[in-house]
DNA sequence: AATGAATGAGAGTTCATTCAT
DNA sequence: TATGAATGAACTCTCATTCAT
């Protein structure tokens, strides 16, 4: 019967314990991102984070509940960009503006790229709840908005869940790839080219056609 | 030293090495695929083989050889489509079959392809060698056929590399996100109308405007 | 990336660390000695230090580590009676009494005697940088006061490492093979017998004539 | 229930079966005396005899009997010398020509030496039944001839069996600490040098003491 | 709040031996 | 006679987790 944070999760957290959930966490996002779940040690972690093993342990209950704890943190600054979409706001732009902000997170959190891809591709065992109660909705209600948007006329037509499939494919492809796409680019300055190639290409898609309206 | 077929590789292989092999590259295949090379087991392996353990090891001489082995095999038929691409064809056909071939794959050999997700997002460290010495090459040259199509008027300008970033992603992120295409998608024909979606937007992507010819 | 003692080698060690080194090497020697490095296993090992295998392996990197730690340590007693050897003291009482410490030392530390005929009888794979650094130089030297001896005409003329091998040979011979020494001999006071032996012997070769000086 | 020639060991043998049984126990003695008993592996003596491993166990059980047979075999051809010493020669030549003849055989059957001595060394499991059986008479008679010499002032007084000991140590150590010989002399002629030395060592203690008769 | 020590449950791998032909 | 194929048992080593302080 631990004593410990863990089981006492209502209590106020010392500044200490949250200095060291974070350190935590961090280094898991490092380890996990690079090796995977089961290609991921504890000692790698608290090797990363500067704490002992156990005491790894006593901040959580065990590697997948860190594991879990990460996908979940992480979860919602992955989706902001998703939230900020505006309804109210020029459709176009809107989207690019995401597409543009999806790249610009592969380049600034490609570990947390990574993380979710690994999880994903093996089957998001353990994260296959959050993606119905958490992603669904929001997927949903974005995909409506977008809908509106194309029978406003203000959008190409388009279906939204491939839309949201390609952009998040080709932008999170420059982190989650990364170590194929750096032998098959010379240029230092992949990110803007990418940046250039993805705005004309979903420009062109979701552009409608003047001469149709 | 070893005690068989392991040592005499030359040799040419039974019937029976033949069928014992390939069982245990597809079941590989399996397992690897869904789990990562890390959190793969020779058990799940030889269970999923039908084989005893030390068996499979009687055929390969460990674990990462099956790997390695099953990478390099499949890695000529993954890049079939993509030598496929007829220097002589026409630009914007050849590509628009290029992207539906690759989709297909996506459908067909779903494993082959979380396979090589897998291995990538771990930053390549079994297949780094054949990255730049058969991939590359490749790439190189189709890139430069893209480039003498731009240069012909036959093809919107676009940046190869990044085309084909953009073509692999987006055709790829059917097979290796699939769990959460799945949560996302209701539709029981999300193949058909991905295709008409990748149809569409790389054909608007790579079609040379009128007015500029 | 190991979890403890192993990786922290230079902090000092704590008592329980210090005893448990000392069981794990006392029951390795055991173990090595009797069934060679090949023919020992952890099993042995930890059921006859009373610890895990896997605590064995906290404290030790692997059994080759042992074996290497074990036959290190023990150079250093294994030839202290050869460094007592006292240029300055009488040639023939420094020669016999070393002879009879090599004797001594068959009869109370017989397991790291065979330690060492195991590991060289099979071709010192583990040890032979030792013999190099160690021993050699420590023979070497001590080959050079026996000839100044000889020469001094205070001893018979003899090869010094002719006989530094003979007494080896001999004295070890009760410790190494003991198994046969134990069959043909009924008499309780082996190591005396031989230690009046091994004295005529030696003090035969040695004492120079009488009619030469 | 096998059929082989192991079962109908009174069958003669076939010329086949003659010479397959000679190239196993030659590759045995090689690989045994090299790795010991447990570090010798099937698979290396079936290489080395070039053979299949399944062929190896068609001529013999097992390993542990290829490797008694071997030491049963080579027992004989190993006492020889000890054999050949005359109870009506000359005491002093018989005994250093015995000493000769084992020298020479540390020389010239190396493998077999290191055999025996790495079986004794591990307290003689598989032989000791031939210790007693075989060696001890011998030793017995040979111990009975000594002293008779001795009685009869034909020979300097010593231990019949400290002196075999003594024999045996000093010749068998060229054979079986050869590695340690090698690092230690720089000489060529290792054997020739020793030769004189023992024949000095033990012609000095046999010696009966003119004068004392 | 923290950690040195310890371990059960596997992991990959080796090897003497057996099976089937 | 001979050998490819197969395996049970055992081996070294790893790792998430627990114990004791």
């Amino acid at each position: 019967m631990p004593q410990a944070p863990v089981a006492q999760a209502s209590r106020k957290p010392s500044r200490i314990q949250l200095r060291n959930r974070k350190r935590i966490l961090d280094a898991a996002l490092e380890v996990f991102s690079a090796h995977g779940y089961r290609g991921a040690t504890l000692d790698q972690i608290a090797a990363e984070a500067g704490l002992s093993k156990p005491n790894i342990l006593y901040y959580f209950e065990g590697k997948q509940e860190i594991h879990v704890t990460l996908l979940n943190q992480l979860m919602h600054a992955w989706l902001a960009p998703l939230r900020a979409v505006d309804p109210d706001g020029n459709p176009l732009e809107e989207l690019m503006t995401y597409v543009q902000r999806k790249l610009d997170m592969s380049r600034d959190l490609p570990r947390e790229s990574r993380l979710f891809a690994n999880e994903i591709l093996q089957g998001a065992p353990r994260m296959a709840p959050h993606l119905e109660s958490v992603l669904k909705p929001l997927v949903d209600e974005t995909a409506a908005v977008i809908d509106g948007w194309i029978e406003a006329g203000r959008l190409a037509p388009v279906d939204p869940r491939h839309l949201l499939f390609s952009i998040w494919a080709t932008t999170q492809h420059y982190a989650d790839f990364e170590a194929q796409v750096r032998v098959l680019t010379s240029a230092q300055d992949v990110h803007d080219t990418a940046a250039s190639h993805l705005d004309r290409m979903f420009r062109r898609l979701l552009t409608p056609d003047r001469d149709v309206i």
